[in-house]
DNA sequence: ACGGGTGCCACG
DNA sequence: TCGTGGCAC
């Protein structure tokens, strides 16, 4: 898994930002009385309390541990308050995480090339950034550092604790610094801001990494949490990977780890230092093994990829025990869950971003009751994407029928019983955009109605609309409209966010405060939300915050904000969006969806593709990609194009609206 | 066969 | 290309 990359003695700039605690955070935001209380986030509580899936810091002073049930945090903190995630269609539904975790993305991807690594992680590559900012303002002459950067830890400087923002500012400004470092100290500047920034626009505090690669940001990301950065310089490396427990590495926590400790008796990155690359080549393949060499030696050429958005969607739920699903009625009923979910996050993607998936694959684990070893893995299947949810189940359905024949072979009768599913999902993925707003595509059809062949008023769904979302709060707040930057978006559309604007390290005091006042009515409530911030910084023996700027400070002044900015209005009309079926929105997307434009892609039938002009089919071609027809065996449509475009009429699921 | 739901990547 | 397996949070 893990592939070698060259390196070129490497002076990037990278960040790795992650969350803390974010489900949690989120959870706190919504209900702000649970600030500065031990909370965890649990899924399903009617099973042992639920499976905890985040831990705030509080709790985990008390012991709590993710993968404990709700009832043993219960044990371990019996004043821990436990938030369920939200269900819907009856399974655990993050929607609401995945939409702040692109508040934040928008946030971040302001300074540079931005990877969403997950939903709460994010890379930056802050190289020009850093290099403007190295050119235009000499470090020695800086006068205001924030104390945010001041907070900094800078890997390998100091020992003690004492004094430690002076240190830390001498050797941001320290003259004779060489290049590398005095580019890590303005990443860590630029870092610092953004990361005041994310909390100022959305309350969320996060933990950075500052390095010259992918692979140490993310470790020193995680070296000091809650709410704070760490710098590893070149100097650092070695001691830093000496000693670290090899599974301490990303891609090295599982079985490759285990491997090896067990066969090569490699217990440190350090360990890993005296295995040549032949070797390790031999042993893990090559790919594997010069990846291996690299990293224990700091090495990682893997670049920031420009990426906001997911490359797949999926919806899943799992049957465990009794609650495996033995008949087809009851897979199927789940599929719809499934489907319906899945469809909704599709149409949402659509239409902010303009990206439509074109393949569908379903995952199914069972088990055959009738055999105890033996256990064949219920394969995979896949199929063109059609977009609507009757369509995305009724080939989910196809997609599951096939997949269990397979599974049980020509023996047993799908219907007789003897087998179980275990766990479903459904996702979407090779998601790609579709040409914007200028594309001669669009321009076509607007105007051209003589193409609508269906009764619908289709007027409005052609209109192409410049969206100016503003990255205010409250525009982010919904959901997941970010302008990808990688170019795979045809003409790009202008940006959404501006890039930089001259915003120097240190200056803006003024900015902030008045991005403070702007985005946040006065506090009622909760004077001191953060004792357990603080505690960890009392531990820290830190020094009085004078800095005007930092985030503990944020803290002490405005403990939180309401989460006042739900949106509670739906907008009706918006309902036909895709045309094909009526779909329940989400009251975060319903604002995106008033500036988006519509497209409905199975109204475009067959003879309407045909009358286009040729390079026009071409370009259609490019992005609805001729389909191989979905249906494993039995049903079997006709050619791809066709199908695809062809008007759907087994179109009868009615979605349930709630 | 309880770490659930997702999402990414590499390999064959 | 598709399907599997591994890894991570």
């Amino acid at each position: 898994m893990p592939v070698a990359r060259p390196e070129t003695s490497d002076s990037r700039i990278i960040a790795h930002v992650d969350m803390d605690c974010f489900y949690v955070q989120v959870e706190q935001r919504k209900q702000p009385h649970l600030r500065g209380q031990p909370t965890a986030v649990v899924q399903y509580n009617s099973w042992k309390g639920g499976g905890l899936i985040a831990v705030g810091y509080e709790a985990r002073k008390d012991g709590v541990k993710r993968s404990m049930r709700g009832d043993e945090a219960k044990k371990v903190c019996p004043k821990i308050q436990l938030v369920q995630v939200p269900v819907a269609r009856g399974k655990a539904d993050l929607t609401i995480y995945r939409n702040a975790g692109s508040e934040v993305v928008s946030i971040l991807a302001r300074k540079g090339r931005c990877e969403r690594a997950s939903i709460d992680e994010v890379y930056l590559d802050l190289t020009d950034a850093a290099e403007t900012m190295l050119k235009e303002t000499p470090l020695e002459n800086l006068e205001n550092i924030d104390e945010e950067v001041l907070k900094s830890h800078v890997l390998g400087l100091s020992l003690n604790e004492n004094d430690e923002k002076e240190i830390v500012r001498e050797w941001l400004t320290r003259r004779d610094a060489d290049h590398r470092d005095k580019l890590l100290a303005c990443g860590a500047i630029i870092v610092a801001q953004l990361r005041m920034q994310v909390l100022r626009e959305t309350e969320f505090t996060c933990s950075a990494g500052i390095a010259h690669n992918k692979m140490l940001a993310k470790l020193a990301s995680g070296m000091n949490k809650p709410a704070q950065q760490t710098i590893v310089t070149s100097a650092s490396v070695k001691g830093l990977l000496e000693p670290l427990p090899i599974k301490k590495m990303k891609q090295l926590g599982g079985k490759l780890g285990s491997s090896l400790q067990t066969d090569l008796g490699v217990n440190t990155v350090g360990d890993l230092l005296q295995f040549s690359e032949e070797k390790l080549q031999d042993i893990y393949g090559s790919n594997t093994g010069t990846w291996l060499w690299n990293i224990a030696r700091g090495i990682s050429g893997d670049e920031v990829e420009g990426r906001l958005l997911p490359k797949s969607h999926g919806s899943g739920k799992t049957f465990p025990g009794v609650q495996a699903l033995k008949s087809l009625a009851a897979v199927e009923k789940w599929l719809k869950e499934l489907c319906e979910e899945l469809s909704e996050r599709l149409q949402i993607d659509l239409e902010t971003n303009k990206r439509v998936a074109h393949t569908l694959t379903l995952h199914a684990n069972a088990y055959k009751s009738t055999d105890t070893d033996s256990h064949k893995k219920f394969p995979s299947k896949s199929c063109p994407l059609r977009y609507g949810a009757g369509k995305i189940l009724e080939d989910s359905v196809n997609l599951f029928q096939a997949g269990l024949r397979e599974f049980l072979g020509s023996y047993m009768s799908p219907v007789g019983g003897g087998w179980g599913i275990t766990g479903l999902s459904v996702t979407a993925s090779k998601i790609v955009a579709i040409p914007s707003g200028t594309s001669s595509i669009t321009k076509y059809f607007h105007g051209q109605d003589r193409f609508h062949t269906s009764s619908e008023p289709s007027d409005e769904k052609f209109a192409p609309k410049d969206d100016n979302l503003s990255p205010s709060r409250t525009e982010s707040h919904s959901a997941s409209h970010l302008t990808e930057c990688d170019g795979e978006r045809t003409p790009m559309t202008h940006d959404t966010f501006t890039f930089d604007q001259h915003e120097t390290a240190c200056k803006d005091e003024a900015t902030e405060s008045c991005l403070t006042s702007q985005h946040h009515e006065p506090q009622p409530r909760v004077p001191n939300t953060n004792d357990g911030k603080r505690t960890y910084e009392q531990k820290r023996k830190a020094t009085k915050e004078k800095g005007t700027s930092s985030i503990l400070r944020f803290f002490q002044t405005n403990s939180c904000s309401s989460s006042s900015q739900e949106t509670k209005c739906l907008s009706t009309g918006a309902q036909e969006a895709l045309g094909m079926e009526s779909e329940i929105l989400t009251e975060s997307q319903n604002k995106v969806r008033t500036n988006s434009w519509r497209y409905n892609v199975d109204e475009i039938d067959q003879s309407v593709v045909e009358e286009l002009p040729p390079e026009l089919q071409e370009e259609l071609r490019t992005w609805l990609r001729p389909q191989k027809q979905a249906k494993p065996s039995t049903v079997k449509r006709g050619s791809s194009i066709a199908h695809y475009f062809s008007p759907n009429k087994n179109e009868h699921t009615n979605l349930k609206k709630s």
